[in-house]
DNA sequence: TGTACATCAGTGAACGCGCGTTCACTGATGTAC
DNA sequence: TGTACATCAGTGAACGCGCGTTCACTGATGTAC
């Protein structure tokens, strides 16, 4: 039988040119079908129509893979969450709401993504360049809070702000589990799918959100 | 090298006349070590003692261990739940709050079993018990909420009463899940282990329930 | 109370599988002169 | 512009591993008479 999802060889020079990225994105999909305990190496060289050997030129090994794929999320994800908070202009409110919206989007429409990088194990946080572009993702909600409770950027969060902050992660990372582990489609008469996930059940659970405009 | 944490042979009756219930306990432990996806079947009956094939007289399969366990997780957090209930008296405020300080207590008391149940695929929905008792967890806590919103037993949740439901579990569930994932010790300058998690963030954090006392 | 026998709950060897990684290799590319 | 050669990026076969499950089996238990 043949593998309906190979790529194909197309003319096949010896030299591949975009290996690299090609395992990153086949890594992505295999993911996406699979989840990420449905990852192999050997799957991802396979849909890159290469050898199962070849992926470690560019990668130490599988982790390095994964790893890259988080890296590259968690650098997507910044961006989105900065792009909302400067979309939310002045007012700390609409900054966390914007920044509710952007969180909750970005794991439905990257799932695979959004589960490994949540996934501690599967990457290597010493991956070059990876702590500090994880980092970033955490500290564009810390400054809205900040702004929000009128604390400076050096000073210590007071309680209520720790607070203000847990909440907030916490209510947006939780939508986006459970969005994504189907328990929102479930058995609570909460039907319609992704679209009724985004544009119904989010805007009424942002609305708790502790800095609510 | 000699396996430390294999259980002793001790005497070696034929029959082992306990063991649906130590493959329960040894998964359990296996999923604590290495996470949901580092256990095996093998392993399991390794460290009740037993032959590799002596499982399958009690499970279907691997899959049938992991749903016993996922049930007995989900009957545990369904009295632990509707426990909590019952300790907030008949103010549904208090009702949510202990509610939530149980869900994350579960999480926290028993992450082998909670990130087990909730994580899709590991288990098979259609395991004799299993659908009723999963459902009963999520019951406890629209009852709580109908009550706080005078919506009768089998009436349908208004707009409102949908987006408190989701916006509790969603906060409960997040902060649970962060804290398991460690993400709670992290950077933010938020350290001292699950002590901490318990007795700092999580109040502070139950303090942003949409029905708060 | 004994006994024949069915059923239950184990054994341990074997199966086929796909995995990550290593190895010696080779073809293509880039660079120094 | 040509050429020698180092380096880069592939190949494909092989390795050892642990897995879930199956198989024919056997020892222990429970039951009918």
């Amino acid at each position: 039988m043949k593998r309906a999802g190979k790529r194909a060889p197309r003319k096949r020079a010896y030299h591949h040119g975009d290996l690299k990225d090609q395992l990153v994105a086949a890594a992505e999909a295999i993911i996406l079908e699979r989840g990420v305990d449905g990852f192999t190496l050997r799957e991802a060289a396979r849909r890159a129509g290469v050898s199962p050997a070849a992926p470690a030129h560019h990668f130490k090994d599988a982790k390095g893979l994964l790893s890259e794929v988080a890296l590259r999320g968690f650098r997507d994800f910044g961006d989105a969450l900065e792009a909302a908070d400067r979309r939310g202009g002045t007012d700390p409110a609409r900054r966390l709401h914007e920044q509710g919206l952007a969180y909750v989007r970005f794991a439905l429409a990257h799932p695979a993504r959004f589960q490994l990088m949540f996934r501690q194990g599967k990457w290597d946080p010493d991956y070059p360049g990876f702590q500090a572009v994880a980092n970033r993702s955490f500290d564009v909600l810390e400054r809205a809070i900040r702004a929000a409770r009128g604390v400076k950027q050096d000073a210590p969060l007071d309680p209520q702000a720790h607070g203000m902050l847990l909440a907030t992660w916490s209510i947006v990372h939780g939508f986006a589990h459970l969005a994504l582990g189907g328990q929102l489609d479930g058995p609570a008469g909460m039907r319609g799918g992704k679209k009724a996930v985004l544009e119904t059940f989010l805007p009424l659970t942002l609305k708790h959100l502790p800095v609510a405009p």
